[in-house]
Formats: structure tokens, C-alpha cells, sequence
DNA sequence: ATCTTTAATGATAATGATTACTATTTTCCA
DNA sequence: TGGAAAATAGTAATCATTATCATTAAAGAT
């Protein structure tokens, strides 16, 4: 929760490499360095910052491969995408309280009105260094469409 | 909730022209275009579909002009984002249930470790045409970082 | 109704994020 | 060890967004 000792990355790198094996993923130092550097960071990085950072001691990288794996690890649920809707900008000008439900597949997103969803008391509440203005809930699934493709 | 009359996008477009009015924004034929075709909808479109849409009868209108509105509408808090992290893709190998917390103005992610947030009941719930897999907790404030700035 | 100031728009170029493509290399099992 | 299948690197292409700047239009003052 606090602290990510190095003792505690190389158990999960170890876990990781089981499960690659367990899936019929190929163990490459890449994947290895990419799965390394994300378990090692509670910063929630994007794609270029991992990049950057296994530049520095594996120069010849490339970007494309870890773009390709992490999406790969994802598929895989190795590990997850704290945003589902990356691809571009949603609006939305109903400012009622309400919340949102995202079908994983093709991404579209409809509206929730659900109580229980709309009446988690934050107020005033203050979590580390921030004040909390808001919350969003995003519920996922997949829409009916999808599931019949 | 479940249908948007003619009537109902009427009223919301009469207050969006008070609104700006009142925040010293000009009332433009593109502004209202880019409104109604938000308000007439629970779609929560990106911003080339909402420039598509307007198009068909406003041929001339220029897609920078509604990235640039959406973006005046939304900072104003005449609209919202659905999802504010919309610029990359951002990866977790935590897969231990907790949420997050960004901020909304440097778009830092931390973890939240809450057990009022963790403990929602959702399972087996089906939403409209959805079968609940899951769902993420958001919460949305400004960091100290950005406070002191 | 016209003028004037100032904000808004349109067109295009530039940037940033992601995906497609393909030749080469590597893993891993027989 | 050898070889099939998968993964990688490098580059080009695409998609989303932002920057720039000359032109136009909104709205208050005359």
C-alpha cells in the first residue's frame, strides 16, 4: 500500500513469469522489463512513460512493443487500464447526478440512474493531499450487441 | 431519463443562452449548434461525432471550432467530460480492488485504498442489456501540487 | 442602424498517441 | 541443436488534439 520494496517486485515478477508460462506467452527480457517497470510504480503510467524509463538501461526498445504488450497484458488481465475510454474525449451535458455504464467492447457508454450508486458520502471528506470535488462511478460490461458477435 | 423531447433540448438551449450570457460568452450559431446536438442525446458522443452530426446542416463549420468550444463549455461547467482521462492510456499492475483518486488539473493518478468504496454491491446485478463485470471509483479533486500554483 | 472593440471562427499546419506493416530475430519445444 | 511460431524493431500511416493566424461576427456604445 505504501511502500514497493524490491523484494516484493521480484515476487511478482516471478508470479508473472508463471503466468506467462501458463498462458503460452513467450518470456522475452522486453516483456519482462515492461511487467518490471509497471509493478514497480504505484504512479499509474502511460505507455511513453514506460518507454522512457527501460530506455535508459535497454536502449534499443522499441515503442511499438510496448504499446503491443501492454495491450497484450491487458487482454490477458495480467494487469489493467485505469481508463477504459483512452481513445478520445466524451461529453455529456446532463448534469443530473448520475453515473455511467461502458461496454468493454465497442465502448459505448450509456447512462445509470441507480441510488446506491448516487449516495456514497464523500462529502468534506479528504483523502491525502486532496480535497475532493467529486466522484464518477464507471460500471463495465458488455452491451448485448457485443455479446451476440 | 429515458426520452429527450424537442421540447426539453428547447429549454435546455434557452438556458445555455442565458447561462452564457451571464459568464460573458458569446452566443454564436456554431455554440448553439454544438449544445443542441449535446443536449439531444444521452450518446455521450466524442467531439468528431458531434462535428459529423452538425455538418449535415452546417457545412462550414470547422472541427477545431467544436474541439475548442467543447473545451470552453466544459471549463466553464456548461458540460462535462465523461472521461477526463482521455489523453493516454494509463496502466496498473495492482490488481487488488482499490480506486482512484486524479487530479483534475495535472491528471496525477493515486491509488484509493477505501473500504466504503471497495464494497458496493453489485454482483449479479444486470443493468438494461448489461451484465455487470465490474467497476471503478474515480474521484476527482486538485492536488497540493496544483493547489499552491 | 452603424461603428468599434474584442472574442470567435475557419483553414491549415504541427504535435502527440496509437496502430499497421514487414523484415528480422528470438523463444522454446521436439 | 534446429526449426516453427511468435515477438521485436523500425518505420510509415492514421487518428485525436492543439497551435497559429488571418478573417469574420457578436454585442455594447453611439
Amino acid at each position: 500500500m505504501s511502500e514497493i520494496t524490491t523484494e516484493m517486485v521480484k515476487d511478482r515478477i516471478n508470479e508473472f513469469i508463471d503466468r506467462s508460462k501458463d498462458l503460452g506467452l513467450k518470456v522475452t527480457p522486453q516483456r519482462i522489463a515492461i511487467y518490471k517497470e509497471l509493478a514497480s510504480t504505484d504512479q499509474h503510467p502511460s505507455t511513453e512513460t514506460i518507454y522512457k524509463k527501460i530506455k535508459d538501461y535497454y536502449p534499443n526498445i522499441s515503442l511499438t512493443t510496448v504499446y503491443r504488450t501492454l495491450e497484450t497484458f491487458e487482454k490477458l488481465g495480467l494487469i489493467s487500464v485505469v481508463n477504459v475510454l483512452y481513445n478520445a474525449a466524451r461529453y455529456d451535458a446532463n448534469l443530473d447526478p448520475h453515473n455511467h455504464i461502458v461496454c468493454t467492447v465497442c465502448k459505448k457508454v450509456e447512462d445509470v440512474y441507480d441510488a446506491s450508486f448516487t449516495t456514497l458520502d464523500i462529502s468534506d471528506k479528504t483523502l491525502g493531499d486532496y480535497q475532493i470535488k467529486g466522484y464518477s462511478i464507471l460500471l463495465n460490461g458488455v452491451c448485448k450487441d457485443c455479446r451476440s458477435n
